[in-house]
RNA sequence: GUCCCCAUCGUCUAGCGGUCAGGACAUCGCCCUUUCACGGCGAAAACACGGGUUCAAGUCCCGUUGGGGAUACCA
């Protein structure tokens, strides 16, 4: 069985880049007929925060990507990561390292000033007896030969040993590293496919080293590309990364993102537009480009548009009401909202913008501009006679204008700016017809009056 | 510096030795239209460069260049 897990550090909110991994691992075991683990990684006690851990379940339940069995704390797991540790030093597979942080860094320091690559000196690596004092545990990494792995995402990688540094496993005051804890624990959770950005493709290596000391069969590879900003630069909150919930608050579907964040590197044919429900049955981890992409809002825009315009009215509607409030219109209002949905979600492409275009709709007589040509005034003024004496009803708005306009020998070009304007308060909105039909005449004359008192 | 990974229109991508190099977003034009959208039609727009391999290379190999990542007792 497949199982696959999202392993993230709580120091800091998921953006938009972690949210493609999730979905990466999600639908991966969702198409294996598998399992999606959570394991928290929080050995890093000084950045580690619980409202960083909150963050993480809020997003995944906002999405949807349900994760499998219990979520597992990596430092409750210190015990049994120590216990590896000190086999691996009983076999002879680990050495300690007495080396302080400080003769550590200064050989860093050193070796980069004289343009050399700053690796560990192992001058503890043959120490035959112990010594007082604290130390590290490090792993005796293979000095000769070559490591291969295929991934699943970037294929054939290899690297020679030389190149390798004997990492530290367990810190002086005894906490795992990052580095180590994944391994146990991936081995321990049964992990068959780890599926991560590619910012840890050269941590492999050094796991894959610490598979073979711990004589554990690895897992499988999946190293995602990485999703850069629009300019190019790399995805960070200075240049735009934004979280899961700032987007849905900027009116962004939970299916939109999820799709564009989908389509950023992995395809299916020509098709666009793919539900996660029908993406668990086809979806292929081989498929996704190893190549980096950049974001675009504008497409996500558009894959946010279509998803908007293929809603129900009615949902829409309600969407609408969890988004802002259910009080921002009376019930009246609302149920005119939905009436003109049509001609409303067409021309939206957020919940945000659809919300302020429903406001044409949604209330009352507050809502006009006043108008300032007096040739206007007058057109206006005939059409406020009209509709007096013979207002249009329920279904004939269309042909109730045409009349009018016969009538009083006016081009719709000639009175249709004005009437928008007082109406809706806007130059943009959906056809005029549409507008008269869902407001009825009431309302309608209610705004062209206030439109034009206004000013006189 | 060293190591690792990547490279098709501006952007996201299809392509998996023989294609007029296809689609989508964005851009521009036309149609529809009172406006703005939606929709329809159309235009412009790409295989980073240099060597090989092959009858044939966007596709395979090697360089170069460019981009990204990693070089911690962070994850």
């Amino acid at each position: 069985m497949i199982i696959t897990r999202f392993a993230p550090s709580p120091t800091g909110t998921l953006h938009i880049g972690s949210v493609r991994t999730i979905l990466f691992n999600w639908l991966y075991a969702k198409a294996n007929n598998g399992k999606f683990l959570l394991r928290i990684e929080d050995t890093d006690k000084e950045r580690s925060k619980p409202e960083f851990v909150e963050n993480i379940f809020i997003t995944l339940n906002n999405l949807g990507l349900d994760y499998d069995d219990e979520v597992v704390y990596q430092s409750q797991r210190e015990k049994r990561h120590q216990e590896v540790a000190y086999k691996l030093l009983k076999d002879g597979r680990a050495y300690k390292c007495y080396c302080t942080e400080k003769e550590l860094s200064d050989e860093r320091d050193f070796a980069r000033a004289h343009n050399q690559t700053p690796t560990y000196s192992r001058k503890c690596r043959n120490l035959t007896e112990d010594r007082d004092g604290p130390f590290t545990i490090r792993l005796k990494t293979e000095l000769t030969g070559a490591l291969h792995f295929k991934d699943l995402i970037q294929g054939d990688c290899s690297v020679k040993n030389e190149h390798m540094d004997d990492m530290i496993l367990l810190r002086s005051n005894g906490v795992p590293t990052y580095m180590f804890a994944v391994v146990i624990d991936d081995y321990d959770m049964n992990i068959t496919t780890v599926i991560r950005g590619t910012e840890h493709l050269n941590n492999a290596y050094r796991q894959l080293q610490i598979y073979k000391a711990c004589e554990f069969t690895p897992p499988d590879f999946a190293h995602v590309s990485l999703i850069h900003a629009e300019d190019g630069t790399k995805l960070s909150k200075r240049n735009g990364a934004k979280s899961v919930e700032e987007y849905q608050k900027e009116g962004f579907l939970k299916e939109a993102i999820l799709n564009y964040l989908l389509r950023l590197g992995w395809s299916y044919g020509e098709n666009e537009i793919i539900s996660m429900q029908d993406c668990c049955k086809i979806f292929d981890i081989k498929n996704v480009r190893s190549s980096s992409a950049r974001f675009s809002l504008d497409k996500m825009l558009n894959i946010n548009s279509i998803y908007i315009r293929n809603l129900s009215n009615l949902d829409l509607v309600e969407k609408l009401q969890t988004f802002d409030n259910k009080n921002r219109y009376s019930k009246e209002g609302w149920k005119r909202v939905e009436l003109g949905m049509d001609g409303l979600k067409s021309r939206s492409r957020t919940l945000s913008e659809l919300l302020l275009m429903s406001d044409i709709y949604g209330y009352e007589d507050n809502y006009y501009e006043k108008i300032m040509e007096t040739t206007d005034i007058k057109n206006i003024e005939k059409f406020i006679d009209e509709t007096l004496t013979n207002p249009w009803n329920t279904n004939n708005a269309e042909i109730w204008l045409k009349n009018f306009l016969e009538k009083t020998n006016l081009k719709l070009k000639n009175i249709a700016p004005a009437l928008r304007l007082a109406i809706t308060k806007s130059k943009v909105s959906p056809c005029l017809f549409e507008i008269l039909q869902n407001l009825g005449p009431d309302l309608v004359l209610k705004r062209l009056k206030n439109a034009i008192t206004t000013i006189l």
